[in-house]
DNA sequence: CGCACACGAACGACTGTTCGTGTGCCAATC
DNA sequence: GATTGGCACACGAACAGTCGTTCGTGTGCG
């Protein structure tokens, strides 16, 4: 799925600190860390279109032609972008759900955390991952929607064992997973580092917000 | 609030039918009414950036320049867009609550019925409404975030209430309320009109979710 | 030598906006 | 009733700037 360079980390368990990590870790190649960091500023601040390729080069500190050794055109680096987001969003909620309980309210409730966790770290990726896919066109998009998918069935499998096991009486397990998504998603859209409520404060709200959503009879 | 020309009809009663209805009806003034919905067109399917003031001109069937006799700059336009949807979507909300029984859950459950039909009735000024108000800047921002904000304080007024009369046992009213809404502007993201579920069952169905999402204990 | 990385300059296309002009309708004036 | 003025609406052409992308060249390392 990915191809070469050394693997980027993605130790979810350093879950402390930093406020503003970047998405994107060395990769090995000359500046593309920079470049990919810059893209993912500008897209966010000005979105996709409104975002030019010589914003991206001031921010990377690189100059303009530089961005076309690294990436073949604007998309193709956008695609690069929300690859990378993804790839994280997903790491993190493949450990935190294997790291849980056996049964559905903890999976649940740890999957959850882990993706409001996300939010608040990299919220800017978010925000463009939710805005500007759809800027993406032909098999970039086709992968992007596949990926996204798989953080979609992570959810869904879990609201179906917990229907199953009859820890959730929610009808629908796909529709009611979505409903969840959409609600973890907007957290990105309003969410201020300076809130009222600490990161592991609103992780947990979220979850409430899920199990209750779900239907869990006895969540709390 | 809004100055002068005709009322706008928001006939919310006539329910069924049209699966594209125009937003913006005649407005009286020449083609006012086919700018505004060319350009949520426009903006809808490429992005504020994306889209271009001569795709806007060519969907109106006008000319470029007289773009210009009706608004000042793109952004403008892009603000009149916007606040015909909140004074559209406002407008359905109230008339729902106010139709509504006196106790939380009625009116709530009429509040999300009636958000899920404005999403499906007018997609695309939904998905324009979350995705592109942020580039609005100055006054018109300030105008737009202050329209939206009447919105949430609906849902919000209404899950305090249900706190007070023992009907929801959410704790922190104001946080679920913008969860719920969360969830409801994500439907304007996935829906698709040929889906498994018609208006009315979607509408339910959220209904539903917001209900258990609020810990109302005798939701069905 | 070749390859990865870096740069400035330039290209043609497209951008939002302005300008000058023109039309036809409605009300005021002769 | 005819003439006038002004206003709302409409158009093509043009402007100055920005866009994504390409080209040619250069450097330094293996």
């Amino acid at each position: 799925m990915r191809q070469g360079g050394p693997p980027r980390a993605s130790r979810v368990d350093d879950v402390n600190a930093r406020s503003t990590a970047s998405l994107v870790g060395d990769t090995g190649r000359g500046n593309e860390a920079a470049i990919l960091n810059a893209a993912l500023a500008a897209f966010g601040d000005k979105g996709f279109h409104g975002a030019s390729m010589r914003d991206v080069a001031r921010g990377a500190g690189t100059s303009l032609s530089n961005l076309y050794n690294y990436f073949p055109s604007k998309s193709r680096l956008l695609a690069e972008v929300l690859r990378h987001a993804n790839d994280e969003l997903v790491t993190r909620l493949h450990v935190a759900v294997d790291d849980a309980g056996d049964d559905a309210v903890s999976r649940m409730r740890e999957a959850v955390r882990a993706y409001v966790r996300f939010v608040v770290d990299h919220q800017l990726a978010m925000v463009v991952s939710t805005n500007e896919v759809r800027y993406l066109a032909g098999e970039d998009r086709e992968r992007l929607v596949v990926d996204r998918d798989a953080t979609q069935a992570v959810f869904e499998q879990i609201v179906e064992q917990g229907v199953a096991s009859g820890e959730f009486r929610t009808p629908f397990p796909a529709d009611a997973a979505r409903t969840v998504l959409s609600a973890l998603a907007g957290v990105a859209q309003w969410y201020r580092p300076d809130g009222r409520l600490s990161r592991g404060q609103l992780a947990e709200q979220q979850a409430r917000y899920a199990l209750a959503l779900l239907e869990s009879p006895l969540a709390r």
